[in-house]
DNA sequence: TTATTTGCAAATGTTTTGCACACAT
DNA sequence: ATGTGTGCAAAACATTTGCAAATAA
């Protein structure tokens, strides 16, 4: 929250977006916030959304320099912290000291993860009707809820037959 | 998992316990397990189970030393990834970067959290169609589900009365 | 011109680890 | 006796930050 200066919150991008007009739809984010169009967010925004899955940022640093493209660490980490403020990309935790991982949100659905424990694959799958029993129980506790996240921990169906 | 050193694995703890028992259960768990009956490991759980509802290492280890018990942050730490590993307590990660908070377990019902961003308060739920559900998806991808953690960050009711 | 942004290196903060010494069994 | 456990300081490690130089507006 609030990792954007300069101007008032952030404005939440669009939900009808499409994976393809992303850099467009960023180069506006940035416009509307009166941020910086530099090249090396350009280049850090238009190689996220060509990562697979889920990505750590170290793994997008590591591409960019394979491709020749020198953008320092930081700066990595300081866009992609632009990019989930901005709900371009959402943020999964696996564990408290390893690296977290990025995914794309542009307009899919809030969804939960199982990651597999021995080869790290993590499934994605939603249930409405999980969401709709948090917000009951949230709000017989009058919470209110910011962000939420439930990850089960396990062994995908191909690790359980490689250890049989 | 498998941070217990010598023997088996470790075998797990009652259900029938009672928080008043946690030492003479733990020192059970010491003979079974081969391990050994120390000063430190003693004082350390006899502290850990009167301590507040959920507690980081730091916080355990500088009460321990406010009281003059002077153990190190090294043995605090070991000691309680003994107890996690054998059940005794449950670990909770409330962010990539933060202590992990501990709590007791002592035959309670798994629950999820509600976590707020404003004052740091933790409160419990829990819902059995939630865990149903859960099961369920599990089942549906056949991944075999290890552990799992639903958290909720947001504001308390306290906290939004305060904001307002 | 001037407020942002970048890159570098150093700092951060929690947890883990190597090693020599102490101690429970 | 001997293998464990402890304490200390250093390491680990992803991420953040201070600061001077570069640059978009």
């Amino acid at each position: 929250m609030g990792s954007v200066p300069g101007g008032p919150a952030v404005s939440r991008r669009d939900r009808t977006d499409d994976a393809d007009k992303v850099d467009e739809l960023f180069e506006r984010f940035l416009r509307e916030n009166s941020l910086k169009h530099t090249a090396q967010r350009l280049k850090i925004v238009k190689r996220a959304f060509s990562m697979p899955k889920h990505f750590a940022a170290e793994d997008l640093y590591l591409v960019l320099r394979r491709e020749k493209t020198y953008v320092s660490k930081a700066t990595v980490y300081r866009t992609l912290k632009l990019l989930v403020d901005a709900h371009f990309l959402d943020e999964l935790e696996i564990g408290a000291r390893k690296a977290k991982f990025y995914e794309p949100v542009h307009g899919r659905e809030h969804h939960d993860h199982m990651i597999c424990l021995r080869c790290g694959d993590i499934l994605e799958f939603s249930d409405d009707e999980i969401e709709a029993k948090q917000s009951e129980a949230a709000a017989r506790h009058k919470f209110r809820v910011l962000s939420h996240s439930l990850k089960m921990f396990g062994l995908c169906r191909k690790c359980q037959d490689d250890a049989a």
